[in-house]
DNA sequence: TCGATATAGTTGACATTGTCTACCTCTGTG
DNA sequence: CACAGAGGTAGACAATGTCAACTATATCGA
């Protein structure tokens, strides 16, 4: 029950998962093995199987879980009434959690999902985010106010979606290492795309 | 020499390079193994190792082929003088590449890459295409004329640059499916982050 | 209370992969 | 002609995901 329902199993699966992404942190996404998991958890290379059916399985998991902290974190930011400064404050609220959490990160946007049908509830949760910038932008009337255009804001949420994604992918890419910028630059960078996304977010004729 | 110059070798390397770009379209990037390449090649498992030193160093040649072609792909719209139209042809140039190569756009953008310090030839190839689009930006005059900003164009290119990688990224990427977007849909919403993108290049204060 | 049953774990096995080392087999050149 | 070296072959090794069989243990129905 809620007490301790088989204390010791279901610590194991709660134990892989967090063992999990501490391998990722170590190793990066290709050094995740459920051998490893088990290995560091001084367990038989069998026994993380009983929790989860497949290597996809429990990074779907951690996935879900991820983008559950994501969306989460979105939504801690200085409460405003004014839509254009709460939409800013949500992107900089993305932007800190890239920075914050890169490798979730790049685990949630910058690397091969499983299967999405296959795990709903991963599905569910990334929908979750994406649906409270979209539905910042749905404050912000960046139409006309007397028409009525249900998916502008969708789309609008996609412009401003691609622009920090883009962003904050680049940033910590590779590439950009090979681009040879400086942190000041990279830090100018930021501000400059928040201040071009400002002057695209008017109202459309 | 042209009709049989060691036949077999040096086009066992090219072999290699185009069969393991066959085998990631086919089966995707983790679906590649030099005992594939070799298996479909008809030859040993240890062939390819003549030629690279390690599944990397095919990978690195693979990816720095991608960069040349990305950046002569972007070189090759129509010609404009002003460059607004001419970056607008740019960004066209690039969301189609996306979508008509988007295994290697993926290869390049959304999957790890190879140590660049350790492969310089794709590290050059990839700092190519983003002068392209950097210098682009130079001519748009995006400061007032008598300033000098030496390197605003490179905060503006990228956030050009952002806002293609991240639409592009998104428009492949399997968040989508999840969003349950219709092609339709896709297809406004690129033509919606260009007219969002025209909207924020305007000169700065 | 006792046995059935499900759960959680162990051990062993198999195919696949990257990579190492040793061997073969041409081909051009001194 | 010998021979060196490039290109290709073959065998071995450790690591991985996954399957199957076995064991211990705890829970539940009779």
């Amino acid at each position: 029950m809620a007490a301790k329902p088989k204390a010791g199993p279901s610590n194991l699966r709660e134990a892989c998962i967090s063992e999990a992404l501490q391998i990722i942190e170590d190793a990066g996404i290709e050094g995740l093995s459920l051998r490893e998991v088990a290995r560091r958890l001084g367990v038989s290379h069998q026994a993380p199987y009983k929790h989860f059916p497949s290597r996809d399985h429990i990074l779907a998991e951690i996935l879900a879980r991820c983008f559950d902290e994501f969306a989460m974190f979105l939504d801690q930011r200085p409460p405003s009434t004014d839509p254009f400064i709460d939409l800013r404050g949500m992107g900089e609220r993305y932007m800190a959690y890239a920075q914050l959490h890169p490798v979730k990160y790049r685990l949630m946007f910058n690397t091969p999902m499983p299967d999405p049908d296959a795990h709903p509830q991963m599905m569910r949760n990334a929908q979750r985010a994406f649906a409270l910038l979209r539905d910042r932008l749905k404050d912000m009337k960046l139409r006309p106010a007397g028409e009525f255009h249900p998916s502008s804001a969708s789309l609008d949420a996609m412009f401003v979606w691609s622009t920090l994604h883009g962003l904050a992918s680049i940033l910590q890419s590779d590439t950009l290492r090979t681009l040879q910028m400086s942190d000041i630059e990279l830090q100018q960078a930021m501000s400059r795309c928040f201040a071009r996304l400002s002057l695209a977010l008017i109202p459309l004729p």
